[in-house]
RNA sequence: GCCGUUGUAGCUCAGUGGUAGAGCACUUCCUUGGUAAGGAAGAGGUCGUGAGUUCGAUUCUCAUCAACGGCUCCA
């Protein structure tokens, strides 16, 4: 007998070699029924593997995360199964389960897969399912597993096998289908009620470019068709939220053919939207002491050499250009213009920390595949700017910027965000990154100091830090799932050497500052996009392109309404009246669509009593007031930039 | 850049080897209506672009451009 002890403390015996699901079994059918996988002393075990000794036990269901992602890993194995039946020389690589489903790799050869083939795929997977086969677990050795791998002529897992050795090897079956996998897996197919195949996609075997691309299908797999209804249901509203589609129905943004890929066209709606932050901006850099700049779209070829962005982005930028014998290139970045600004003239310590902040308009060359509506474009503009400090000073100030990117947040109501620190990758010194080891040793930890003292919550992340240094970057995720970079704080110690930029010191020495790249507004490009889905269209007020409404009933009430127009737009205030001869709901129900944060209905009610009646988009009715009180209340909204 | 998909009116989408249709939006007229769609008429497209097959292409083939879903990339 051995002793099995459950999550809430308490200790049963059952036989020696008793599966999980059999303990689940004894507890209850239903129970039993749900059991995907078990957390057996800690470890994720198939609930049908034997218990051998005394060990915790926790029976996962669909509700918990390994369940889950047990789940869409066996789907996995069951679409590599049905995959085989269709294209009997395939060979697989992996196939994990992700954030919303499962993929598997695979070499077709020289076959290719089409989204048509996808529709027979799930069939077959549908009967496979009816077979109910068992997952079954067979330990094997290196030596067995290469023989049975090379047999096949499967490159692919021998290649996996390297990295394994005996004792960690294990095969996984289901009906006709073998394959080498660490596990664990369902009890059995039959579980598998619900299954979508989403999507069919090329990736690089090793997530390397220059490697052979291999077919990927992508799925998603429930245990019920209703789970599988919601979960589509979902992504049908999370679409409705997509900024390229809020910001063609809002007036946002355009993309024209003949401008060119990823140049966003400014529609009067939009522009709205970036003067309200640039307005922020100023303002709050204004008072943390930034000084602003404005700096040309073009430069010389040696500008970015000797800044060193040539040699490493190059392909990310516009080729350059010929005029008079010399090369010129558009600016992907604004930084060495602001150095040239700093070294323009002489600087003591007592001119320091100088903060230079412009709204810098970039180009920058993406690869077409990687163009993404607003959140990745060729044509970007950044909030700017560059903080030169000494050492003493450089705590201080990055500490200063880390909170300037979380009042901005608080006002925008960002919760959803994660602070990334960017380290570099020693390997990778003088490639990707300036080979400066001590200097990298030495600012990384002043960055992760910063954030450790401020207790701001973060993640450390390997290879991801700029050249000139490790930076902190803000991670966003958009509403169908992808992970943007939406604001970056960098530390660069190279660029100053580079471009020789000195202080006079104290002691009447010359040094070299330390910089700080700052962007906590990001670009108005991929902010924008952001905000559009994160307010789903309903701006607050002081951002909305149109802030009132102003609804007169009938025609009767248009120079009353006219009046109250005019009051509001003296005060500053966006309004606009809705002059055409259409019944009240009909101009309510246009409003409420282009989501303006407050109508004005004015009748003849409105007209004798001097009010307006005011409605709120999305709450409907807010009863009669007077135009001062609404004023009063809506300019102080708008000045405070209240997000609701 | 690579793999897959798509491209018809401003928008959402039907459709066909014989020179195109709906709803909404738009224009005009009627209507002057109290909190999410009043009625009628009208205008609007060389079916992404280029070539090929064909008596004839928006429809079939190829190329190209762009967008979309991924991969890679992202200063």
């Amino acid at each position: 007998m051995i002793n099995i002890t459950f999550p809430d403390g308490s200790v049963r015996q059952f036989e020696k070699g008793i599966t999980s699901l059999a303990i689940a079994k004894s507890i209850s059918e239903g129970l039993a029924k749900k059991i995907l996988v078990a957390e057996v002393g800690g470890k994720i075990w198939d609930a049908t593997r034997p218990l051998q000794e005394d060990a915790s036990l926790k029976l996962l269901t669909w509700n918990d995360a390994e369940g889950k992602s047990t789940f869409w890993h066996s789907t996995a194995h069951l679409m590599a199964e049905a995959v085989e039946s269709f294209f009997p020389n395939v060979k697989f690589w992996v196939g994990p389960a992700v954030d919303n489903g499962f993929y598997y790799d695979m070499d077709l050869g020289d076959r290719k897969m089409t989204e048509d083939e996808l529709q027979s795929l799930e069939k077959k997977m549908n009967e496979l399912v009816k077979l109910n086969s068992s997952f079954i677990r067979k330990e094997i050795s290196k030596e067995q597993a290469i023989i049975f791998f090379a047999e096949k002529g499967d490159e692919y897992k021998l290649d996996l096998l390297q990295n394994l050795s005996d004792g960690e090897i294990t095969f996984y079956s289901q009906g006709n289908f073998t394959d080498l996998c660490r596990g664990p897996h369902l009890p059995s197919t039959g579980i598998i009620k619900a299954i979508k195949l989403t999507t069919i996609a090329g990736a690089y075997w090793k997530g390397d470019e220059k490697n052979k691309q291999l077919t990927r299908v992508y799925g998603v797999s429930f245990p019920s068709q209703k789970e599988l209804d919601e979960h589509l249901l979902m992504l049908e509203e999370a679409k409705k939220r997509d900024h390229r589609k809020l910001g063609k129905e809002l007036g946002i943004f355009t993309m024209d053919d003949e401008v060119g890929p990823g140049l966003a066209l400014w529609m009067p709606n939009g522009t709205i939207l970036i003067d309200e932050l640039e307005n922020l901006a100023k303002q709050t850099e204004k008072e943390a002491g930034y000084k602003r700049v404005v700096t040309p779209h073009i430069a010389k070829e040696s500008l970015y050499l000797t800044s060193g962005h040539l040699p490493y982005y190059q392909d990310s930028m516009y080729p350059p250009m010929e005029l008079e014998g010399q090369k010129y290139y558009l600016k992907a970045m604004n930084c060495p213009h602001h150095h040239k600004i700093f070294s323009a003239e002489p600087k003591s310590y007592k001119d320091l920390p100088l903060r230079l902040a412009e709204y810098g308009t970039c180009y920058r060359y993406e690869q077409s595949g990687e163009l993404f509506g607003l959140m990745r474009v060729r044509c970007l503009h950044m909030n700017d700017a560059h903080i030169y400090c000494t050492k003493d000073q450089f705590y201080d100030e990055f500490r200063a910027v880390n909170e300037m990117y979380l009042k901005y947040f608080k006002i925008f109501g960002i919760e959803k965000f994660v602070m990334r620190l960017s380290l570099h990758d020693s390997a990778k010194l003088g490639k990707k990154y300036v080979n400066e080891a001590a200097l990298w040793q030495e600012t990384e930890t002043l960055v992760r100091d910063v954030l450790i003292k401020t207790n701001t919550p973060f993640v450390e992340v390997q290879d991801e830090a700029a050249f000139y240094g490790p930076k902190i970057d803000v991670q966003i995720w958009s509403t169908i799932g992808k992970e943007f970079t939406l604001a970056t704080n960098q530390v660069d110690f190279a660029q100053g050497l580079r471009f020789n930029l000195q202080f006079t010191n104290s002691e009447n020495k010359p040094e070299t500052p330390l910089i700080i790249h700052r962007a906590p507004l990001g670009t108005h490009e991929r902010f924008i996009g952001f905000l559009l889905e994160h307010y789903a269209g309903k701006f607050p007020t002081w951002l909305a392109p149109v802030q009132v409404k102003v609804l007169p009933i009938s025609d009767k009430f248009l120079d009353y309404s006219n009046y109250v127009t005019s009051l509001l737009k003296k005060a500053d205030i966006r309004a606009e009246v809705d002059d055409r001869s259409e019944k009240i709901g009909k101009k309510i129900r246009d409003t409420e669509i282009m989501k303006v944060p407050y109508m004005l209905v004015i009748g003849e009610k409105e007209v004798n009593e001097k009010q307006v009646a005011v409605r709120r988009q999305g709450k409907g009715d807010m009863g009669v007031k007077s135009v001062e009180d609404f004023l009063k209340e809506i300019l102080d909204e708008i000045k405070n930039r209240k997000t609701d």
